[in-house]
DNA sequence: GTATGATTCAAACGAACGTTTGATCTGGAT
DNA sequence: ATCCAGATCAAACGTTCGTTTGAATCATAC
């Protein structure tokens, strides 16, 4: 492997050698454009320029390398979330939060993300949103370790700020939101496949999905099979 | 191929042998679990209970049977979609819609085919939630010459519907609609994942659902970068 | 029965897959 | 100069993939 307990290379390179990040940025990309199992070795070796060999040198398999990818960014994505949400709630002091500020703390940073082009975070975001609805077995209970604490969190926060709202209800919103988003950012590209050709500005999709999504969560209760009922009380 | 200009079979098997449908069937199910690349035709002719090279001569390849998977569900759903938007447009007499019957007229009935679990329709639906997410090359343009004329049609009733709301709007607010049904039908495998265990009435989905993307459709614009702005004005 | 075309079957094809191997290279420590 | 662990490399491993083949089977028309 390429950290041991006696690691002699240079300080700049410890622990992250310029073969293993380029097969990462290599692989994120292929894996989101062509999946899993769409993407072979030699194919992201070759376009990482480097030996077949080494993906297995540095992350022992092809299953590694997928969940070292998710891994780098998902961590710091849900600290990010969790670190919103610890700053919301300071500032409120005990009070339950604004639903928009919920949603902020949760959707913003992915549509950060998403937005990224530069650093690859668009392209994570549309690997993430495929891996969703694609569950490889060995992926899903990584993310559900990654994910549990930072839902929890989020989905208690949304409680409180609607208290009218059952919990069940809310898990279920919390549900549709993340579809909203994941259609959000593979967006213009599924667009297209549906309404023919779109441009649009990108910088518009955060307010966009924003009021969708707070529409939908503060949309009246269903009352069991039709679609009426009371509004969910809350200001904002 | 299985049908020729003489096609000496019995009426009831012809167009649809026993082997042809019992592919397709596991088919349809494997596809959903495994995804295209994820599944062998080995597995799928084995799962059916016929011969490995049967595939190849019903569907010409391993590429064909997937759009036939495709095909026969896909083409019977957008046709009673548009079925739902001629009856209640003609029932509306040239005025406007309520978008709640817009809605119901596009969702209800993937909604309602995402409940049928003994005919499949509950597999075929995450099958295609999970498809729009990896548009695979060869898939695109067939989803496209699909969907296209249907969701011209929709978004032209739901502009009529909302003329306050600008079509670039409706656009985006559809693609999110159609997240929060993709991920509301792959429903309880993904909110396991996310929330652990969790149970609940699958006849309630559709309400939940309605209620969800009626208040996303319905919310304030977007004023920029904020979220910002007056309701849109429509009764219902 | 015999002929005929549709269908099924076991077997094999070459290609591509993920992984392993053992040699070779590299650069700092002694 | 020597050593040695980390890193890279070309080559090969056995397996599985989608597809093709040619013979066997089946059902119908004559």
């Amino acid at each position: 492997m390429n950290t041991t307990v006696l690691d002699k290379r240079a300080p700049e390179a410890r622990g992250s050698s310029d073969t293993a990040a380029r097969i990462l940025d290599a692989a994120e990309k292929l894996f989101a454009e062509h999946g899993f199992d769409g993407t072979s070795m030699r194919l992201i070796t070759s376009v990482a320029g480097v030996n077949l060999a080494s993906v297995n040198y540095h992350f022992g398999s092809k299953e590694g390398l997928f969940q070292e990818v998710f891994r780098r960014r998902l961590t710091e994505l849900n600290l990010h979330r969790l670190a919103m949400l610890d700053r919301a709630e300071a500032a409120a002091a005990g009070a339950p939060l604004k639903p928009s500020a919920v949603l902020e703390g949760f959707f913003g940073p992915a549509l950060d993300m998403a937005a990224d082009t530069e650093r690859g975070g668009h392209t994570f975001m549309r690997l993430l949103g495929r891996t969703y609805t694609e569950p490889a077995e060995f992926v899903r209970k990584f993310m559900a370790d990654e994910y549990a604490q930072v839902v929890a969190r989020y989905t208690d926060a949304l409680y409180r700020s609607l208290p009218d709202v059952p919990r069940a209800e809310i898990m279920w919103r919390f549900h549709f939101m993340m579809g909203a988003m994941s259609y959000a950012i593979s967006g213009a590209d599924s667009l297209e496949l549906v309404t023919g050709r779109f441009d649009d500005d990108p910088a518009l999709l955060k307010p966009r999905l924003a009021a969708f999504l707070l529409g939908g969560l503060r949309a009246p209760l269903p009352d069991g099979h039709g679609m009426r009922g009371e509004p969910a009380r809350q200001a904002d």
